[in-house]
DNA sequence: TGTATTTCCTATTAAATCGATAGGATTAAT
DNA sequence: ATTAATCCTATCGATTTAATAGGAAATACA
C-alpha cells in the first residue's frame, strides 16, 4: 500500500511542476488546491528539500520549488525518498539490502526469486517515468 | 513492504508443492524448515485453506495439501489471499477498488497515472508465475 | 474405548507504523 | 516593526502487524 505521504508527495511535485517558472509555491496554496492536512505537507516538502528534489524560500513571497527539470526528475528517485525501498523485500533491495534472518539460502528461497522479478518490473516503470510525465495533462 | 504472513504462506506453498504426491504435510514440519513461528504459520494455512488454496486433514497424520496442481495455482490468488490488493492504491485495484476521498478527478490524478502502470506490471509477473515455478529447483 | 496427534478457532498482546496535530523558532519582504 | 512564510521537534491516537495463549474438535490407531 502506497502511504499518503507518498501519495501526497507526488501531487505535491505535480502542482508545483504544473506551475513551474512562476515563484516559489506556498504549501498552503497547495494544501488547499490538493486536499492534503497542510502541518502534514510541510513535513513531507521538508523531506522532499533535504533529499536535494525541492528548493525553498523561507518568509513572504516564500515556498517551494523544483531544483531541477521536471524532465529530469525520475520516480526512482522520488520514491526512495518518500516511500524507502523500491523492493517488497529487503533481501531484493537494490538500496537497502538486508538479509532475511530466517533465510539459509538466497539462491533457493522462492519469495526472493519472484520478489526479483517484481523489482525490476517495478524498476522499470519508475526509472521510465519522470515528473514531466506525471505533470502532463 | 510484504507483510510476515505472505512471505510465510509462499514459502510453506513451496514446501507443501515440493512434496507433493506424499501424504498431507505436518504444519510443525514446515514451521521447524523454514523457520516460521508455528502458531503464527497455523493461522495463514487455515486462511489459505479457507480461501481454496489448501484443503487440510485432521487429526493423526493430518495435515496440509495443495488443492490442485502447482502449476494451476497462480500468484495473483495466492497475493490476494495473503496480501490483498495488489494494486498500491485502491483507486487502480481491480478488485478492491475504492475511491479517492481526496481525488475530485481520477482522469488528472498523476497518482492514480503512475500506479496504474505499476499494478499492470505486477499484474504481469503474478499472472505469469505459478506455484510450481516457485517450486523448481 | 482411550490416548496421542493434529487441525481449528477465538482472544489477546506487544510493538511498530502511520497520519496528523501542536506550538513555536527562524527567516525574509515590505 | 510587522507580516508571512518555512523550519523544527515533539507528541498523540489509531491502526496494523506479528506473535502468543489456550483450548475445542476431529482423527488414527492401540
Amino acid at each position: 500500500m502506497l502511504s499518503k505521504k507518498t501519495k501526497y508527495g507526488l501531487k505535491a511535485l505535480t502542482y508545483i511542476a504544473r506551475k513551474e517558472g512562476e515563484s516559489p509555491v506556498r504549501v498552503s496554496e497547495i494544501a488547499e488546491s490538493e486536499n492534503i492536512p497542510q502541518k502534514f505537507l510541510e513535513s513531507i516538502l521538508l523531506t522532499l528539500r533535504k533529499s536535494g528534489v525541492l528548493g525553498s524560500k523561507k518568509g513572504k513571497h516564500g515556498g517551494y520549488y523544483l531544483r531541477h527539470e521536471p524532465s529530469e526528475i525520475k520516480m526512482t528517485d522520488v520514491m526512495r525518498v518518500l516511500e524507502g525501498p523500491i523492493a517488497m523485500v529487503p533481501c531484493v533491495s537494490l538500496n537497502f539490502y538486508e538479509k532475511c534472518d530466517d533465510c539459509p539460502d538466497e539462491e533457493k528461497c522462492s519469495v526472493n526469486k519472484l520478489m526479483i522479478q517484481v523489482r525490476d518490473n517495478t524498476l522499470q516503470v519508475f526509472r521510465n517515468t519522470t515528473l514531466a510525465d506525471l505533470s502532463s495533462i
